[in-house]
DNA sequence: ATATATTAGTTGAACCATCAACTATAAATT
DNA sequence: AATTTATAGTTGATGGTTCAACTAATATAT
């Protein structure tokens, strides 16, 4: 049954990229864990365009962030509720909120950094600079057929 | 800044493969109900092994699809209270339970395959075999570094 | 044989994603 | 200038994921 067999190895590429995306993610927040740090995955990407640039607005981070404005929209409530971020109203376009990092924000986004860059280095151990970027060029194929 | 674009590029492969499931489950969500199908991508990815094994236990469910077994619990939950699938006690060992399609389960199955695979078409537009071969490595190393 | 440890599955809480419907403001049309 | 349309962000509902704590049953150890 060729058709079968295709259609399993195509299951089994989706729950793949499902499965790394999961367990990447839960890596991630148990190292921050075990350095004492308490944030989300999602956090953590939300917070990347704010720290790049402070006062960005929700549509901005939705943009970067590839998420949709209703995620953003409860992420950037909980981060406000742990008082990592503040919303402020543009001045001129009264519909724009503009996110800015408290101090407390920006301590927390500096610890994370070698967070981050421990779980990359344990999410890549072995893999060749080669296969990253072919992997890069396949995922950004699939990215454009589904956009 | 070397190792910021460093970190600036991992984080973007991070979203990207997170984008891409997202979208992905969300084309296949669509696709099925444009057919009049109400069936979500996890309800399918369950349904799986329950199709190709009738009887298969929640344990059996959870290492095929790469869920956690907390999940498989609920996802099964939902697919019972949709009358998709039952749920019976093993008269072995009492502790497991064994999950049985319904006729309505298994005529929804079978109206899903080929939404399955026109999504499948749709994300692989344009994609040789060889990308394919070469995502599917280097996803699956990744995946070993992380388990 | 009894005590202990392991395994299968469930529950509740917190977080994230999607959808549809909504508010408020700004921009475009006439 | 008044009406219509588009944009930015929010809300509530439903579904999926993780964690920690739990129940119930089986397997192991002493």
């Amino acid at each position: 049954m060729i058709k079968n067999d295709k259609l399993k190895s195509d299951i089994n590429l989706g729950m793949l990229i499902g499965q790394i995306h999961r367990l990447s993610t839960k890596r991630f927040v148990q190292n921050s864990h075990n350095s004492g740090l308490d944030i989300s995955m999602d956090q953590w990407i939300v917070l990347g365009p704010i720290w790049e640039n402070d006062g960005v607005s929700h549509k901005e981070i939705s943009e970067y962030c590839l998420k949709d404005k209703t995620s953003v929209t409860k992420i950037i409530d909980t981060l406000e509720k742990k008082n990592l971020v503040v919303r402020v109203s543009d001045q001129l376009d009264h519909r724009v909120k503009r996110v800015v990092l408290s101090n407390k924000g920006k301590e927390l986004f500096l610890q994370a950094i070698p967070i981050m860059e421990l779980t990359r280095d344990q999410i890549r151990e072995g893999i060749t600079e080669q296969d990253i970027e072919s992997l890069r060029s396949v995922l950004t194929k699939i990215y454009n057929n589904l956009v």
